[in-house]
This record gives structure tokens, sequence and C-alpha cells, in this order.
DNA sequence: ACTTTAAATATAACAGCGTTATAATGTTGT
DNA sequence: ACAACATTATAACGCTGTTATATTTAAAGT
């Protein structure tokens, strides 16, 4: 395997990570389940910032591959609807691992500027299911603004719960409610009542 | 005034947070700025953790201080767009204090348990709006739901934007469109085209 | 009013962290 | 086989929240 300590240092900070949280990745405790040192976090990753970034690259990752398990049903909506509750299930599986995905919860560190390079998987899938919307006219609007929204009601739903600001009992019925909310926003001439996803 | 020096320290690290956020709050330099060391933080607030929660409590002071100023329009629907907009401009002008209410950005710091204690406010206008938007039968669905909703859409765009991930030249546009979908989706049966906001 | 007791503050030291020098160990090219 | 370089280990530095100790200030009791 091609640079091995490197995948291995990953590995164990994904762990971390999902054990513990953001907070929880100390270098020093990297290292040495890593069998190594910190100075090898630095030639590997060139310090605390390039490990985190890495483990962005590595959570959405993830949800890609996640995403690339659903199946591309016929009808764009309800996969647009699969898509969201996709991202927002593997958000509530994976509550540490998202939290460092968004930002969140990892002392002194920013996120990188240019983050698209990292998330672009996922807005390409969203993408992909409303351009297929539009050209079928159940949708009608601009990609990247849908697309924003969708994604900013999914995160703001997930960001909000797991910080404990909400608690709802049934809160996939409720993101659901949304979806269809922003449907019927952005409604398209074609648009017919049974072309709506069931819920 | 009362307890001279509390208030002081406060008002001193509101001001670390709006100029340098979360990550900006020192102990040390809290305590040379209000002309004490950080003992005093402690016999104050009993810590970094205490007077973090007291800065939320001071940012969700000041958020309720901006809705207080919205006149409270006869239409429920158009008082609640003003509700959303409010927020979410608050947000935008506060970006390093927003930060700081959603338990971003202060590295080790986490959110008090209960934090319905210094958000009450903000929920309480979204309630009682929607109260009356329910009594007139303009929307019908269960409160809780709604707000969580509402807010939830305001601040994952917020959140999303302060943190980079998305750009968008006219957010509050897309946020109104969002307000929109939500009360359709939610709408009662007294619901009229023209008793929605004008966007 | 004076003493006693408690609280608040200042000073200094501690522990954890990311980071950076410096020394030791491999690794590679010729 | 040796020189040039990269990688790793060791140790130290600087910053931060916190805690121990001492000093001052305030409060309470008689």
């Amino acid at each position: 395997m091609a640079n091995n300590l490197k995948s291995k240092i990953l590995e164990i900070a994904a762990d971390e990570v999902m054990a513990t949280g953001g907070k929880g990745l100390v270098l020093r405790s990297v290292a040495q389940h890593s069998g190594t040192t910190t100075q090898a976090i630095y030639t590997q990753f060139g310090g605390k910032q390039g490990l985190v970034e890495a483990l962005f690259n590595e959570g959405w990752s993830r949800l890609a591959a996640a995403l690339s398990a659903l199946e591309d049903k016929s009808n764009p909506l309800e996969y647009l609807m699969d898509i969201g509750l996709c991202y927002f299930r593997f958000a509530h599986e994976n509550p540490n691992f998202y939290q460092l995905m968004v930002g969140r919860s990892v002392p002194n560190i920013s996120v990188p500027e240019r983050q698209d390079k990292y998330t672009q998987p996922w807005q390409t899938y969203t993408a992909v299911a409303l351009d297929k919307a539009i050209s079928q006219k159940l949708l009608s609007g601009d990609i990247e603004e849908i697309g924003h929204l969708l994604w900013a009601t999914c995160h703001g739903m997930i960001d909000l719960r797991i910080n404990g600001f909400v608690q709802h009992n049934d809160e996939e019925l409720l993101l659901k409610k949304a979806g269809l909310g922003i449907f019927n926003t952005f409604a398209g001439p074609s648009l017919k009542p049974n072309s709506l996803p069931e819920i």
C-alpha cells in the first residue's frame, strides 16, 4: 500500500473523531495510537490543519459513498427526497464526523478555503437530480438556488438537533414536508400532485 | 451599578468576540482589558465556560431586542416573515456573535445543557405569531413543528453561508421563497394567495 | 470600635496542546 | 560505498485554561 503510515494516521484520526468528536483530536494521541510521534503528522500532513483537511475529504467521501448506494429512481423528485434523507441519516449516524465536515468542533482549525473540492460530490448528486427534474418540467428555477435551499434545510435541521437546540420525535417526516414545500415553491408546469413523493 | 466588575468583563468579552470571533476569547486578554486578572473571571463567572454562557445569554438577548423593535403587523404571516428576516439579518450583521450563540467557534466549550433558557425569547416570538396564524386558520399544524422548520431553514442558510459553503447573491429572496414554501405546506383553510406576504 | 472570619483579588506555578528546533535514523542516487 | 536528502525521534518553546498560594479587601460578630 502506498504510504502506509499516512493512511494509518488518517484512519486512527478518523476513529478518534468518531469516538470523541473534533475536540478529541489530539496530535500526541493520534501519533501514539499510530505507533509514531507528532513529527510524522507534520511530514505527512503538514500539521493539524492538514490532517483536519484530510478528514474533511474523508468525511465528504464517505457521504458520497452512501449516496452512490442509492438507486436512481425514475422520478427525480423521489430521488431528490432520497438524497436528502440519505444526507440526513448520514449526519445523524455519524454526528461527530458530520460536525467536523461542516467545520464544527475542531478547536482553532478553520474550514478550508475552497470547500467545493470536498463537497462537490454531494453537490453534484443534487445538481444532477435537479437538472433532470427541471428538464422534465417538474421544477423550474435555478439549480444552484434550489440545491442551496435543500442543503440549508437539511443542514439546519441537523445542526440544531445535534447541538441540542430542538428536539422532535419525527424529524424525518418534518424534513419530507419541508422538501415538498420546496418542490411546490419551485413547481414547474408539469408538476402534478401524483408526481410528488409519498410521505 | 450592581457588580460593576462583572458587567465590565462581560462587555469586554463581547467586544472581543465581535472583533475576533469565539477563538479570540482569551481569558488573559479579557482580564487585562478589564483592568483585572483572570482570577476575577473565576470568581465572577466560574471560569471560561461560565463566561461563555453569559455571552450566550447576552447574544440571544440582543436578538430579542432586535425582534422587539419589529412592528406587529396585522397579517401574522407577514409578521412571521419579518421575524425570520430579522433573525437572518442579525446573524449576518453579527456573524461572530451568532456563531457563539449557536455554539460554534469557542474551542473546548460546550453549549449549555438547557438552552431554552437563552433561546426562549426568540422561540416565543415565532410561537406567538404562529399561534395567531393558526387561530386565523391561515396555517394548520403543530406550532413547535412549524417553528422548528422555520428556525432550521434560517439557521441552515446562515450557517452554510458564514462558513463559506455556499455563496448566493440574493439570499434574502431565497429565504422568503423558503418561507412561502413552508406556509403553503402548512396551509390552513383560510389561506388565500393574497394573504401571503409579497416578496 | 475592634477583632475575627470570609471573600475577592493578585501573583505565580501547573498541565495540556500545537508547534518548532535539533539530533538520530533511514533512503536514494551515483 | 559514500554523499545528499528526507523522515523520524527527542526535547524544548509559547500559548492557554486552570489551580495553588498569598495578599488585600470586605463583612460579621461581639
